[in-house]
DNA sequence: CGTTGAGTTGACCATCGTCAACAGGAGTGG
DNA sequence: CCACTCCTGTTGACGATGGTCAACTCAACG
């Protein structure tokens, strides 16, 4: 079974067992999220603004160029954020992972498009509702304002990984930047798990399919990381955040 | 004579005639700016808390790493800002124009440095100051956060220009966007202004100098660009905006 | 004038992309 | 249950885009 099959088996068992409750508990514990900066109190207020969503792999939640109606917060599983050129060339922005907020840049229309790696589950608000209620929460539009600044860093920092960095440097700060936000919400895992396949790598360092694999494989080989069944193993942290950092 | 010179020159005589009234007119002529969003006396209420500051060319305004002390509104002249890494590779993750706000990101630590392209003139804020202002105008904090949006939404652009386009693309897509910016500030010009380096605009592309020399020669050559002293002419809009779209 | 730094151009080369072949696993239908 | 397809991932051979190194021009500045 693959992890994320596991997390979301493990979300709908809970499910099952305490109803819609479980996905109040599921967004209150990401507390670096939005909800972070909230109260007991507004929190359920924004909790029952909210609508629970359900999307299998490969499902869109949304896409480029539409008017962008609805935020998401990921509640669980992984999501892939690309943008694509006329010509079919695909780059993506960003990766989704669980406790994170979709569409908090208040532009009318989507950068991006955005589909499911995983089956995943998310709380959907209407722009509208939202947009009112944080209207009304000053504290939560200075957090908001702090998790948009903290995204363009790590697209600042991106472009340093693409515009000026080696494939194998790609590939280990990839891994050591996934690793983090893992870390986040699984401390105890040795494990990084890989929700996206080779070529979203490659679409998110600016490389090939064959590049990412290769790298990939040499790493393997000078016993820097272990490669398992969706995911890989950090063998040798040292060797790696030294690739990584330059 | 350079057009940032003449610019500067223009401001200074004017300074001259009207002194520190000048500053304010020029703040105030950017309505696109964060000043668009505020009312008469809100705006000179801000004003008071300003700073007004001349950099020479190749100063630095502030440094990677170091505490975030200020907020600057550049009123002349243009700026670079960049990441080092360890070695001395460079990433140039933006060119700061006259109306542009630097820092408005509110972390704690400059995410990069900056400096001056050209004698530039600007009006410089103290963070605390400048964040017990906007505390008491959240109309203000939405503009802010819609600033902070758009420049991640650049961000993003400009991840798919380093990850996916070609070299002659992305010199394509660098003078498209910089003609848009220069066109806010002076619609009539045909002529875009290029304050930095072809260094500058390699470090920024992700190319090397004698990359970006060789097809901006290329475009010359073929009569898309006319190459002019510190800047460049379009004689071939449809064709250039064709490479730059994809 | 001599020096310095930016810009251009050419020759050569390396990193990474392209193309192709193949292995393995998942799903499908006989 | 097996054959078949499809998709992902890996590996190799080869090639092109863009990088490296070097020489040169030119303008600015003392």
């Amino acid at each position: 079974m693959r992890f994320e099959d596991a997390l979301l088996e493990s979300h709908h068992s809970s499910l099952r067992h305490a109803g819609i409750c479980l996905e109040w508990e599921r967004c209150r514990g990401y507390r670096f999220g939005v909800c972070g900066a909230l109260g007991d109190r507004e929190f359920a207020e924004l909790h029952r603004l909210s609508q629970p969503l359900a999307f299998t792999a490969r499902e869109m939640l949304f896409e480029q160029g539409e008017p962008a109606t609805s935020v998401f917060n990921i509640t669980s599983g992984s999501a892939r954020l690309y943008k694509l050129l006329p010509d079919g060339r695909r780059q993506i922005v960003g990766f989704a992972l669980p406790g994170d907020f979709l569409g908090l840049s208040m532009a009318d229309r989507n950068a991006f498009s955005a589909d499911a790696l995983t089956p995943l589950a998310a709380c959907r608000f209407q722009r509208r509702g939202f947009s009112n209620f944080i209207d009304t929460k000053p504290h939560l539009l200075r957090r908001l304002h702090g998790m948009v600044s903290h995204e363009l860093s790590l697209a600042q920092d991106q472009m340093v990984v693409l515009g000026r960095r080696t494939a194998e440097e790609k590939v280990a700060s990839f891994l050591i930047g996934l690793r983090k936000r893992w870390a986040r919400l699984s401390p105890s895992s040795v494990t990084i798990p890989l929700p996206m396949t080779r070529q979203d790598i490659a679409d998110f360092l600016g490389l090939t399919v064959e590049t990412v694999s290769r790298m990939l494989t040499r790493l393997a080989r000078e016993k820097v990381i272990l490669i398992v069944p969706d995911g890989v193993r950090l063998l040798d942290v040292a060797r790696i955040e030294a690739l990584a950092e330059s």
